[in-house]
DNA sequence: TTTT
DNA sequence: TTTT
C-alpha cells in the first residue's frame, strides 16, 4: 500500500516531455497548504513534485495551468540521480494515477486557458531537466 | 487535503529524540514495495522517511523494530536544511498521524523483541543527525 | 485503518441538529460521480450519507448549500436502528473528520449564499428524522 | 474522488460466485475495529461488505479465510434491490480495487489454509443470495 | 432517491 | 449481526 492524495494549486504551467522510448510524461509542482499556521501566524505550503504518465499526462498538459487547483491521487516514489558535483541525490515525487481538474481558470473570453508559449517554456525546460528521466518508470 | 497511507517494513530500529523544547520525535524509514517489477524482473522498494511526534513517537520507539511491518497514515511534508557545502537541500518526509503495528516480530522466547542496543544505536544517531530538527514541526 | 475520501456535490442543504446531550451534528448527502458510464452511456452517482460532529458541523451548516462541491475525509460507520415494521435495519454513513469547501456558490450580489429558510427546512427535518441519533457517536 | 481504505478481519470465508454473463465476483465482510471504546469501555467493530471482481476475486476466494486480516483499497458504492416486502432497499458496499493479504493463517502442517468445504459453503450461499447481483457492476 |  |  502506497497511496497519496493531494489537493493544491499548480505553481507553474505543467511541462510535458517525451522519454527516449517515446512515452509521454508530464511534470508539475503542487502547492499544498499546511493544515496549521507557523510561529508567525502564516499558513505555509508544501511544494510537491507530481509526475504523470501516458494519456493523463497529455490531458494535464492541455488543461492545467499555473494557479489552477487539482486533486491528485497517486503513490510516493523516490528517484536517485547524480548531481553535478558527482554525489548521488534523491528526489521524492508523487506518481499520479489520476488528476481531477477542480476548476477551470476563467478568461475574459470564457474559453479554456491554453498553456505553453515561448516565454514560460524555456523556464519549464530548465526545471524539468534538473532531474532527468534516464530510466523509464513503469506505469 | 494532504494524505499519505503506506504499508512497509522498518529498515532499521526507530530513533527517538527530543527537540530543544522537549518534544518527542521518532524517525524511521519504511521500505515500501513497488507494485510492479523492474526491467530485471525484480520488485524494488521505495525507502520513505517517517516522522512521528508526541505520544505515538514514544509508542513507536518502544514497540517497533527493524524488519517489522507498519501501516502509516500521515501527510507529506518538505523540510529544507543547509548542507555541509553551504547549499540548501530539501527532504521529503511523511509526518505520521497514526502508526499501526501489523505484526510483532517473533523471538525464540515468544517475548516481544526489544529495540535498541549499542551496535545499531550509533548507526541510527548518524542517520538522524543528517537533517536536524532546528524548527519545531507543529502537530 | 478505516479511511474514506469523497468528492461530490450536496444533494440538498445540510441539516444541523442537536443530540440529547447537546452535541452538534450535521448531516448531508454527497452525490459522488461514478468513474465510468453505465450501459446507457450515462455516468451515475452514488448518494452517500455524511455525518459531521462538533465545530465542523456548525461550519458545514453555515457554509454549505445544496449543489456545492465538498471534499470529505472520514471513516465508514454502520448504525443500526429499528424500522417501523419492527425489524432491525442498518445504515452506512461516512463520519467526517474534515470537510473542505471546494467552491463558494456564486450569487448575484457576490455575497456568500446563506442556507436554510422555511421551505426546505421542513423537508430536511423529515429526512433527518428517518434514522434518529439515540446514541451518541463518540468523536 | 471516491476512495476507501480498510484494514480488518474476515468475519467468514469469502464467497465466490459468477454473474449471468460469466464474471467472477467475490464477497466477504470485513470487521474493522473502531478507533475508540464505547460507553462500556469496549471497542466495537464495523462490519463492512466488500465486493471484488475479476482476477482478484479468484485470488481472494483461494487465499482468504475467516479470521484473516486483509487491507482493502476500493470505492464506496450503493446498490438498490427489492426487498421481499416489495419495498426498495439500499446496500452500501466497498468495491475493492486491491486486497492485500496481511497474514497467512497458520496451520499445523505449515501449508496455506484452503477455504471452502461442504459445511460452511451452504451458509455462505444463503448469505450471498440476500442481495442478488442482477445487474453487472462495471469494473 | 437526490447533485452538476 | 459476524472477526481477533
Amino acid at each position: 500500500m502506497n497511496k497519496v492524495i493531494l489537493m493544491g494549486r499548480l505553481t507553474r504551467d505543467p511541462e510535458v516531455r517525451y522519454t527516449q522510448t517515446g512515452k509521454v510524461v508530464c511534470q508539475f509542482t503542487l502547492a499544498v497548504d499546511r493544515p496549521f499556521a507557523n510561529q508567525e501566524g502564516q499558513r505555509e505550503a508544501d511544494f510537491i513534485a507530481i509526475v504523470v504518465w501516458g494519456k493523463i499526462a497529455e490531458l494535464c498538459g492541455n488543461s492545467l495551468t499555473k494557479g489552477q487547483r487539482a486533486l491528485v491521487d497517486g503513490r510516493l516514489q523516490i528517484r536517485s540521480y547524480d548531481a553535478k558535483d558527482g554525489t548521488k541525490r534523491w528526489v521524492t515525487e508523487v506518481i499520479a494515477n489520476s488528476v481531477e481538474f477542480i476548476e477551470r481558470k476563467a478568461t475574459g473570453s470564457g474559453a479554456p486557458v491554453q498553456s505553453g508559449d515561448a516565454g514560460p517554456k524555456s523556464e519549464m525546460e530548465s526545471f524539468g531537466s534538473a532531474v532527468p528521466f534516464d530510466e523509464e518508470i513503469p506505469f
